[in-house]
DNA sequence: ATACACGCCTGCTGGC
DNA sequence: TGCCAGCAGGCGTGTA
């Protein structure tokens, strides 16, 4: 499924969803969901469900003649306000998740597609939503919004209503690096008091939401730094700069990956939820490290793996 | 409070 | 040719 070029720095997949791939699925949803009223729900797989509590009311029940609100991510959570309601569609994309809009006779078919949404926009016309996912790590659910203090903060693009309540399931998460209201401080608070390596620390979605193995692995290299050492070693001011080489790959995974309204229907392999990627070790193990040439190396890390030029981030 | 192992899951790849 | 181990890895849970 993952092709990489051979020669080239750029890889054109459908890699594991972090925050940039998340955030580009909310802006192709938005215009379309915003607002559009649901009016089909098939679940083909109810493990698609497995975040949805069966307390709360049967899925297809809740969301059936909905009315969504908004589209809003914090991290690598996105979820849909139902408007009327203190509730909203929640959706994690987990390892292999994507949320394809269609028009609404598209022929288009996926063998994995474990749910479909059918919704009516007011202007736009009828769509379906296809939650399409092979590995069934991803999960939609309908969960119930908890208020939160201003302070306490909470997601990014949102303003008005929806910034004063997240669902449950993501009220212990982090807010992102691209948040305006990201707690900077705080979370150089944190890194001080935790003994673990660095990398451990920035995969860690309570603490910062978003990154994952992959952009973890990039923003070390970035910054030249080892993933193995200590969080607390770093300086305030070392530990700035790689907040700030976080939010600069995530912007440059952002550009890359399209915003427009059509990205959800076509992409650059013609493929949805393909993304252009420019990574300079993830998944490069035994190519050049493009600063000094040395070979990447993979190395094993919390039953996965990490990838690191031996010579820019020595340990 | 913090750290870390584990299970969940499908499809592809490489070695024998 | 077939078989199977290994790999991809986010997140919630359980244990120390």
């Amino acid at each position: 499924m993952d092709s990489i070029e051979p020669t080239g720095f750029t890889v054109r997949a459908a890699l594991v969803p972090e925050l940039p791939e998340v955030e580009v699925v909310r802006r192709g949803l938005a215009p379309a969901v915003t607002g559009s009223l649901v009016t089909s729900v098939e679940v083909r797989d109810v493990r698609a469900l497995t975040r949805h509590s069966a307390a709360l009311g049967d899925f297809e029940r809740l969301l059936m003649g909905a009315r969504i609100a908004a589209a809003v991510r914090r991290g690598k959570f996105l979820w849909f306000p139902l408007s009327g309601t203190d509730t909203a569609l929640l959706s994690h994309l987990g390892m292999s998740g994507q949320l394809l809009l269609r028009r609404i006779d598209s022929a288009e078919e996926n063998r994995h597609t474990r749910v479909r949404l059918g919704i009516e926009h007011p202007e736009h016309g009828e769509f379906r939503v296809d939650f399409v996912d092979q590995r069934t790590f991803g999960s939609l659910a309908i969960d119930r919004m908890i208020e939160v203090d201003a302070t306490a903060g909470y997601s990014s693009d949102v303003t008005g209503q929806w910034a004063r309540s997240i669902p449950h399931q993501v009220a212990h998460i982090a807010r992102d690096p691209l948040d305006p209201a990201f707690d900077e401080k705080g979370w150089l608070r944190a890194l001080a008091r935790r003994t673990s390596g660095i990398k451990t620390v920035l995969l860690d979605q309570t603490l910062l939401s978003g990154i994952g193995n992959i952009y973890a692995d990039e923003a070390l290299w970035a910054v030249g730094m080892a993933g193995t050492r200590p969080a607390a070693s770093l300086s305030r001011g070392v530990a700035s700069n790689l907040l700030a080489a976080v939010r600069i790959v995530f912007e440059k995974a952002l550009a890359e990956g399209g915003t427009s309204f059509d990205a959800q229907y076509v992409n650059v392999n013609g493929q949805a939820g393909y993304f252009a990627h420019s990574l300079s070790v993830y998944g490069r193990t035994g190519e050049p490290c493009p600063r000094c040439a040395t070979p990447i190396v993979r190395e094993p890390f919390a039953n996965r793996s990490s990838h690191r030029c031996p010579r820019c981030q020595r340990r």
